[in-house]
DNA sequence: CGAAGCTAACTTTTT
DNA sequence: GTTAGCTTCG
């Protein structure tokens, strides 16, 4: 039955839609509507072969991914039926399982997720209790090779028993530790979600998720890891209805333990696979795939070799330009992002501003508030991961769970309990000695005075006050929904306060504001029953990255790394910083298998473009605080110098000079023609007179002893009333300054 | 015990 | 140019 399912793909397309039996590879080129592929193939699933959407798995690797096939999937077939279908990242997914039948494999009824900050504070608090030199042991090494052993799916046991060195055995004990104290604290990491799952799979309760999924699609294959795929193979061995959908040519995750041989051994797994390769592009010029094209051919050992073509020849030249250092470059590429802007050929949103590393961002970022034009800085630092945040959730997980140590010592520290590091040291050793968590340590503390005998006196007195504080928020009972909870703790806790006491008046009410948000997402939650509202919010802040918070539809510019762009695309694109060093990355140039996955990375980087793509480097570059002349990146050779300009996009707006300003475009008063978003729109330009007094968000009020003029900007020297702050050179619109007394 | 000031190290990418 | 962790002082 062919319907409108089917009409207008293309023959490839078509037959990864219509190939719904068995094994299925679909080697998907960049842009050439994979996607749509995986939702119709849904779609055909259900809407012409009757199976029930339940039967059908989607796995995604971002939120992001996974919403959007969701409302493509509601387009299709209609909200009632699309929100059957079972749609989420590995992660997100695993979450889900082990909270239905987690108790199968040992997991507690109620378990928290640690994300990497909460991981790295247990290590810190492992590699002191073991005394451990600073040196390898930092806590980032420490939990790379714990996560490394546990993407390899090598336990504690196997670990230690193949350690040889001393070095290796130190490692062992630190995972040995660390799992140990995972297990106390009734918390997960983000590696044990899939290893739970597995462990999950190998136990009966298989049986029950081979008759609930009979489809499954997986998206992004090249980028599984050995667990994910392990998750893969195990459900595919109930009905055999595999269907993976993938890229090698994309993979650019080796680094945390994706593994591109799992796509390219695909037909050995799976024998009888059906392989299809979409190469045909919807997304770029040709111009810009022969770039793409020519770069990946180079690449000395490719499995899959495809062809991409594009619907229409031609397309404007992909330039290339070296400019004399980051700030220049930064200042050209503004240049021609408002030359696109003002000439009418696209919105700020329709460009991308893409860099191999987020410290590369901050040229970019200042430039671009210089002038006004409204941007978002993707990466960095995450919402979530704010100081104000993590401490307000360590008081809600407790809530959930007060085993959880990392949280319990986050709150310990704010709002200041008074209690210092001796006797933390003190509780520690205990808990330690005795196996449990701190709270059991504390409540024993509290009812027994000799129960820790090193605590005495003050110290314990504060950490008995601080137990009672806690607990008098646990068994509160009137508590009828997650904004209650939210609620009790800012009131119990004087949380408010407490950020005005800790960060002063000004920052402290601005930290507030994100602890607001923060309970505006919890308001979210308030549909679903009382008891599933905090674990569920919890669990969803813990999965959700930066790339999910994207506003698409809001008119901006984007800068974002080349990893995190993967799956966005723009008319737009400009890649910058395109030097050995830094692409490939400096630490990837003795491992000849790393550089290519550098070139993947730049691949990936070059196929986001749609119309326009510029490629740029610095001659020279501020490090760290010192000038590097740099070299630009060897993947440049392979790209024939025919396929490049050197004339910028908009280049005319790039000639000007500073001291003639362009006519037609004065900054954000004609670009807000243009429907910018208020929630990016930056402040009106401010006037400033040498007297003015001034308060700035971070370093309080201040008078301005200098201003001058520089690149259509004010820069004012203030000195701060603060005595910390002293005097500081700001340019005044991207300080966002606020003049608070006018010099009369 | 906590604040302030100093040093060192550091910057790859993130579910 | 930053940040985290350490030392020193009050």
């Amino acid at each position: 039955m062919t319907n409108h399912i089917v009409a207008g793909l293309n023959e490839s397309q078509r037959r990864a839609v219509e190939a719904i039996d068995g094994p299925v590879l679909a080697l998907a080129g960049p842009g050439s509507g994979k996607t749509r592929v995986l939702t119709h193939r849904i779609a055909n699933l259900v809407g012409n072969h009757d199976v029930v959407p339940e039967r059908i798995l989607a796995v995604t690797f971002t939120n992001k991914a996974a919403r959007e096939m969701r409302t493509r999937m509601r387009d299709l077939l209609g909200a009632g039926v699309a929100d059957r279908i079972d749609i989420g990242t590995f992660h997100s997914l695993a979450a889900r399982w082990l909270r239905r039948d987690g108790t199968k494999i040992g997991l507690p009824n109620s378990w928290l997720i640690y994300d990497d900050d909460d991981q790295q504070r247990l290590i810190r608090r492992i590699t002191k209790e073991l005394k451990l030199p600073e040196k390898p042991f930092t806590p980032r090494n420490v939990l790379a090779v714990i996560s490394n052993a546990k993407n390899e799916l090598i336990d504690v046991a196997t670990y230690t028993a193949s350690a040889r060195s001393p070095e290796v055995r130190m490692y062992a004990l630190c995972y040995a530790r660390y799992e140990e104290l995972l297990q106390i604290a009734g918390a997960v990491d983000f590696d044990d979600l899939l290893l739970r799952t597995i462990d999950l799979f190998r136990t009966d309760a298989l049986a029950f998720y081979h008759s609930r999924y009979r489809y499954i699609l997986v998206d992004e294959y090249q980028d599984t890891n050995r667990a994910q795929y392990e998750m893969v193979k195990a459900l595919a061995k109930g009905a055999g209805n595999i269907f993976v959908v993938g890229d090698d040519d994309q993979s650019i995750y080796g680094w945390r333990g994706a593994d591109v041989r799992n796509i390219r051994r695909f037909d050995a797994d799976f024998p009888g696979a059906q392989v299809i390769i979409l190469a045909e592009n919807y997304r770029s010029s040709q111009m810009i795939l022969d770039v793409a094209q020519a770069l990946i051919d180079a690449s000395p050992r490719r499995v899959f070799r495809k062809e991409l073509t594009a619907q229409t020849s031609g397309g404007d030249a992909v330039t290339w330009r070296e400019y004399s250092d980051q700030n220049d470059e930064a200042q050209r590429v503004c240049d021609a992002i408002e030359h696109i802007v003002v000439s009418g050929s696209g919105r700020f949103s329709d460009c991308a501003i893409m860099y191999r590393t987020n410290a590369q961002s901050r040229a970019f970022e200042e430039a671009l508030a210089r002038r006004r034009i409204p941007y978002v800085l993707v990466g960095g630092m995450r919402f979530y991961e704010r100081r104000e945040i993590k401490d307000m959730l360590a008081w809600l997980r407790l809530m959930a769970d007060p085993h959880d140590d990392v949280s319990l010592m986050r709150a310990l520290e704010f709002p200041s309990s008074g209690v210092g590091a001796a006797s933390q040291d003190h509780v520690n050793s205990w808990v330690a000695a005795n196996h449990c968590s701190w709270y059991t340590g504390l409540t024993q503390c509290m009812n027994d005075p000799q129960a820790i005998p090193m605590l005495k006196g003050a110290p314990r007195q504060r950490l008995v006050q601080f137990t009672t504080r806690l607990q008098r928020l646990l068994n509160q009972t009137n508590l009828v929904s997650l904004l209650d909870v939210f609620d009790a703790i800012l009131i119990e806790t004087l949380f408010s306060a407490a950020l005005n006491e800790e960060y002063g008046e000004t920052d402290g009410e601005s930290r507030m504001e994100n602890v607001t948000e923060l309970r505006r997402v919890a308001g979210e939650y308030l549909l679903l029953p009382m008891n599933e509202q905090l674990p569920r919010f919890l669990e969803e802040i813990a999965l959700v990255s930066d790339v999910d918070r994207l506003n698409t539809s809001d008119n901006h510019v984007v800068c974002i790394t080349m990893h995190q762009a993967k799956g966005l695309e723009y008319d737009n694109v400009f890649l910058v910083g395109l030097e050995d060093d830094l692409l490939p990355h400096i630490r990837t140039h003795q491992d000849p298998s790393q550089v290519e996955e550098e070139r993947r990375i730049l691949y990936v980087g070059i196929t986001r473009a749609r119309k326009r793509l510029a490629l740029s480097r610095a001659n020279r570059r501020l490090n760290r605080g010192q000038y590097v002349n740099t070299i630009s990146s060897r993947f440049l050779k392979d790209i024939p110098s025919k396929l490049l300009s050197n004339t910028a996009m908009g280049s005319r707006v790039g000639a000007r000079t500073m001291a003639t300003p362009n006519p037609t475009y004065q900054g954000w008063g004609t670009a807000a023609a243009f429907q910018a978003n208020k929630a990016v729109t930056p402040p009106p330009p401010i006037v400033l007179e040498v007297g003015d007094v001034v308060r700035h968000q971070r370093f309080g009020e201040g008078v301005v002893l200098a201003a001058k003029v520089v690149d259509d900007d004010l820069e004012v020297v203030v000195k701060f009333a603060d005595e910390a702050a002293g005097e500081k050179r700001l340019i005044a619109s991207f300080a966002r300054l606020e003049r608070i007394v006018p010099n009369h």
